[in-house]
DNA sequence: CTTGACAGCTAATTTGAATTAGCCTATAAT
DNA sequence: ATTATAGGCTAATTCAAATTAGCTGTCAAG
């Protein structure tokens, strides 16, 4: 009965390794356990299916903004000027961010769709942009401000602090997408990352 | 005579706006000026095209290479312990990289056919990895490295300061990628980057 | 001048993938 | 019990795109 929603799972996985244009109807029925024309009893065609996943996307958009924004630690929250936001938290916040992006199947199955379609409209090129650059970017970019603003870290433009401190997380992402046995790596250097970050910017050391 | 290259030229270009599979053999015909079957005087299929395309850009390998490593101004020659580089150089070779990256033709089209086709085999994978993340932090760490040890940069580790400072790079890079409109906007910000970059690691500050 | 190969064309041909037609079964509501 | 609907299947159908066949004109080498 929950024919409907396994067909947009199996057809988000296909999209997402081999892009939308190589994918056959066939091949989605079969990961499914039905033939092909049984699928144009839920779907009125291969372009329906897409559409589908991305309306079904734009639903999850504020559970993800969500898991985006305030993941594991709820520093936007208890960021006064009292609470020491520590390294080790900032670590953990980075590496809970990354690690969520590239292991939550869905997260990381639409992203790697997303990438392999960014060019083919205007709509995905924006949905793209705004998942992954200019709504991380943003937010991060406030953290950093009230960070700043709180004594804790030396006032520089909080906008590109967030790219220093976003922008590896994401090149590091992306890395994984293509060769997820460099996890490890990208581990470390991500961590060596943000302490060397923190290690610039943090008030203690100026 | 040359309607080989030209064939290669046309092909790219569409490849790298649409993907491979979304074009059609007729389409690189119409962009060259001949009809589709003609094509085949020349290439035994598409996907030899396609190879084609990869097999020129390997030659060009070093070319880009060179173009990639010493843009303009030639850091790692004259970067004794004496000479000194300047933020202002810092920022000239980002700008200068970047740009290079974002208009040139060739390297551009490339960058755009290798995002689109990255997940398709190992590869193509490999060869963006190559080209677009080990490649520019290995020699921007090699330079780095070699900045510090000249004393013009506090000691930190070489490979998070080129990831740190190619990544935001990176990712401007690929969002322009998707909206040239806002390269005015990335420029900026990837010159306040450099900026804040080189102010949190110069010597004379700490 | 004539021959052969190069590079183009039009008109098939092949192929393969999306979609439609039409049939069958189970099950749930009347 | 009957019937309608949902959801599956096989067997067409359609359509578009890649590739092949086979013809033609040009031009350089002999």
């Amino acid at each position: 009965m929950n024919t409907k929603k396994r067909i947009l799972d199996a057809a988000l996985k296909l999209f997402s390794e081999k892009g939308y244009g190589n994918v056959y109807v066939g091949e989605i029925g079969e990961a499914v356990g039905i033939k092909a024309p049984s699928l144009y009893k839920h779907y009125k065609s291969k372009q329906d299916i897409f559409n589908a996943i991305l309306d079904e996307m734009k639903n999850n958009y504020d559970k993800q903004a969500m898991a985006l924004n305030m993941n594991g630690s709820d520093v936007n929250i208890d960021v006064g000027i009292f609470s020491a936001v520590s390294e080790d938290e900032l670590v953990k916040m980075g590496i809970g961010l990354f690690s969520y992006f590239l292991h939550d199947e869905y997260v990381c199955r639409f992203r790697k769709m997303l990438t392999l379609e960014q060019f083919h409209d205007s709509e995905l090129s924006q949905l793209y942009t705004k998942q992954y650059v200019d709504q991380p970017l943003s937010y991060q970019s406030a953290m950093f401000s009230m960070l700043c603003a709180g004594g804790l870290l030396r006032q520089e433009d909080a906008e590109v602090m967030a790219l220093q401190f976003y922008a590896p997380l994401y090149m590091l992402l992306t890395l994984c997408d293509r060769h997820p046995e460099r996890e490890e790596e990208a581990l470390k250097l991500l961590e060596q990352h943000i302490r060397q970050f923190n290690g610039a910017y943090s008030r203690s050391l100026s």
